[in-house]
DNA sequence: TTGTGATGATTAAACGATTAATCAAGGATT
DNA sequence: AATCCTTGATTAATCGTTTAATCATCACAA
């Protein structure tokens, strides 16, 4: 590997000059700046990330800790994060919670002794991680006492439901899966405000049991909104093996706008997070944090967007009378 | 930040003893180890990743490739290769091929500039990655120069053909979307070669345009072989709009297990590639080169299994009289 | 008593880059 | 002509860790 003291011997200058020429700091001639790049580049020299880490303090490396890899929301946010970081310069550890908190406290852990400069953080519903001593940005639901940036679900819950009253339903399903989770808390709650006095609703968590649609659609449900796009190809499915069409007789939307909602028929509607607006807030505060900038960017939200898919449509007539005629 | 320095001279010792006593090596006597060490932990102090790899000339990081980190089934891969190399000490820094080649080939550079001892590879189809300045696993389809470990492809395709054959299918479609996956064109053999002679079957690729379903099943076709979970959805959801039942009418086989493949009803049946398995090996042919073994595993590939789910029946008794009765 | 060896610790150099401090030399100013 | 400033370069120290080489002590054997 060709170093600076290599570059520096074989041109008769000191490593001093060598060093000032490559990063234009100190005072060099404009000959043996030219002298020196091209050097370094006929050399195919590239400076030691090592060395430069040691003498700086600082590695240009971000760590990433996710609850769990496997889940599909995390692909999209890590491919914006490792766009954003390497815009600005920084390379992205993975690390992974492994599901438990004391996973997520020692992912933290093991980022610090590989020597991130800063930690960006999914952490798992429900726990608090701890503080590690770079700065760290949290993408999640709650605000918090440290930075954090997050979607924002309760308005992506309004969409959704604006979206169906639009389209002149009047009974709406509300289908989470798991009743502790913040994130579906929020989207249902969000879907509840906007349905508020426009139309009937009912939430259901199929943590217990998968209701059913045709019973439902019976009593003058004609739309579903879930929190994901895998509940909602659940219950585009799960309709379907019950002789109902969707979306004749069931409109369905759904969350985060996997890759699998353009994969079934119909495609699925669906509300999309921003997770490259999420990704560039997030690195554009650990960026300011570690350069120790005076005003680093608040901790903020960012909303949500609907696309409409064929898994949406208007109202069927028959079933708004039904459901006109049914109290 | 604590450091060798500071507690040799909190301890009145060499920066060199505590070095020693810390990595058990040179020789240094027991009482000044186990003080050593206990103020270390007392300090919290963590050796500085950045002085290590300066001296040794090895960061414990790998680098990971690939084409599109948005694909499902990289998040598997992801996870796997996350565990062993963290079970073998090493961190992994994620670089994104962004589906070209040349950003394939400048992901590489970055990896190298930020010093990574090794490379985990998931190469864009059709190209020749660079041969970079470090070990490089490749996680691939084709054999290769370098080191490579794959999974058998044709051999899962064989897996679905079986199981389709043992079901008493007699006439299958093999689905592809794309017709210069080497990956696809692997699975499509293998089911081709399995059911050589048992079944009637034909190959079609969704490239121009997606089958139709209803007119296969009218000429007898009871089975549909696909080369991904995503695909088998599209086949399973387009097939209920045609008003076929699945696995009654059809019966389907995807690839990969999604998550979708058991969100989706009904459930989908899938070959499942060994990701844990894959990882394993390509981690253990990366250490052992970076280590400088003498004999570094060798290239190899992994074999699929088979899970049986919902989307799998027997072969209805019509349409095989039907078949039977038609030519 | 004088070597000989083992033991436990220290010294010093090195990895590669950065940077403050220093120095030499020439040009301009008074 | 003496002084001052500017320019372009060098010296030397530093980041934190590792490691070969050295050194001092003490025990033991001849």
């Amino acid at each position: 590997m060709p170093s600076q003291k290599q570059i520096a011997r074989e041109l008769g200058v000191s490593v001093a000059t060598v060093s000032n020429a490559l990063t234009g700091k100190g005072r060099v001639s404009r000959d043996v700046v030219d002298l020196v790049t091209a050097r370094a580049a006929q050399l195919g020299y590239t400076p030691s990330a090592a060395g430069r880490a040691l003498k700086t303090g600082r590695s240009g490396i971000l760590g990433l800790v996710m609850p769990d890899i496997t889940h599909p929301v995390f692909p999209d946010f890590a491919q914006g994060l490792e766009i954003e970081a390497d815009a600005r310069g920084y390379g992205i550890l993975i690390a992974n919670g492994r599901g438990t908190e004391a996973g997520q406290d020692n992912a933290i852990k093991q980022l610090i002794k590989r020597g991130v400069d800063g930690i960006i953080m999914i952490p798992r519903r429900g726990t608090r991680p701890q503080v590690p001593p770079v700065p760290m940005a949290t993408i999640s639901i709650a605000s918090d006492p440290r930075f954090a940036v997050a979607a924002n679900h309760r308005q992506g819950g309004r969409l959704a439901a604006q979206a169906i009253l639009q389209l002149g339903h009047r009974s709406v399903l509300l289908l989470g899966d798991d009743s502790q989770s913040p994130v579906q808390i929020d989207r249902i709650e969000g879907m509840a405000e906007a349905l508020e006095g426009q139309a009937e609703f009912q939430v259901q968590w199929t943590g217990d049991c998968f209701p059913d649609l045709a019973d439902l659609h019976a009593t003058g449900v004609t739309a579903v909104l879930t929190v994901s796009d895998l509940l909602a190809l659940r219950v585009v499915t799960e309709a379907s093996q019950s002789g109902l069409r969707c979306p004749d007789d069931l409109s369905v939307i759904g969350f985060d706008n996997l890759p699998l909602s353009t994969a079934v028929r119909p495609t699925l509607s669906t509300i999309v997070p921003d997770t490259a607006e999420l990704a560039k807030r997030a690195i554009a505060y650990l960026d300011a944090a570690i350069r120790d900038d005076q005003d680093p960017p608040a901790p903020s939200v960012v909303d949500m967007t609907l696309r409409l898919r064929d898994s949406t449509g208007p109202a069927p007539q028959t079933a708004t009378q039904h459901r006109r005629t049914s109290p």
